[in-house]
DNA sequence: GCCTCTTTTGCAATGTAGTTGCACAAGTTG
DNA sequence: CAACTTGTGCAACTACATTGCAAAAGAGGC
């Protein structure tokens, strides 16, 4: 079942290779957005250095873009088709205390505010944080 | 007029120290949230072991809130009145990618979204970035 | 004011995360 | 398989956050 993946980096020429197909799929199937460290802690036996590394790849080649999650930490999650990678989607995201996961919760589209005069708008970020489904059974 | 400074601190129970009268003065004449490391600059004489606690009490005594800004940095602002210190105060930020800065805007309320079931709300970040008013001309 | 005690500050050191340089390994092309 | 390009691992460095400890500053009793 790489083809899928596979084919992604082709997409985007991205040489296909062993570590990139693994760390793409870790994203796919990840519910949340992954920050670095949670990389590290899924692959432990690669080098943090390849990781950073490859990430920084995908993001160049638009294959996943940049969430601030609420705690100030970096994540990362794969693009949907047509995603223009600025620096939040147009989505929102949930950032859970108590797990301290960050979901895309991409159904619910970033409200529009009206900015005062003079301000030149380039993106949005919007991150709801509390308590997660998951955590509050 | 440090007068005020000193009383601001009075009612929130911290000391009033030559040092947190100064951050605090800073801190209130800053039309922008500042960052530690803007602190920094502005008293390069002091050690930032002293502004990184000042800081510290600050928060802890309700005097600054955080904000989260779009590049992942924290930055700190006076509280206004009755500031609730959830991790974003109830206004929008701006971040300007030109100077850098991280705005209040005070007088745009975030607007509130429909969250699935299950998601408890606890605090809510909006940050937009782009170009401020200064930078734009 | 001076002595004693508590709190704050500065210095040194450590922790943690992000980033770069370089050499070897893997993959690609002729 | 030889020559080249790209990717990965190791070591090192940078930037920033944080802690421990000792000296300095501030508060209270005399």
């Amino acid at each position: 079942m790489d083809a899928k993946y596979e084919k992604m980096l082709l997409v985007k020429e991205v040489r296909p290779t062993t570590m990139r197909l693994l760390i793409l799929r870790e994203l796919d199937k990840a519910q949340s957005a992954l920050n670095l460290n949670e990389l590290e802690v899924l692959f432990d036996q690669v080098d943090h250095v390849t990781l950073y590394r490859t990430i920084k790849t995908f993001r160049e080649n638009q294959l996943i873009h940049s969430i601030i999650d609420g705690t100030g930490s970096v994540r990362y999650a794969l693009c949907s088709e047509g995603c223009t990678c600025s620096i939040n989607d147009s989505h929102i995201h949930f950032h859970c205390d108590v797990c301290e996961k960050t979901l895309c919760l991409k159904q619910v589209k970033i409200p529009m505010v009206e900015l005062p005069d003079g301000y030149a708008l380039r993106s949005l970020s919007y991150v709801a944080s509390g308590i997660c489904p998951a955590c509050k059974k």
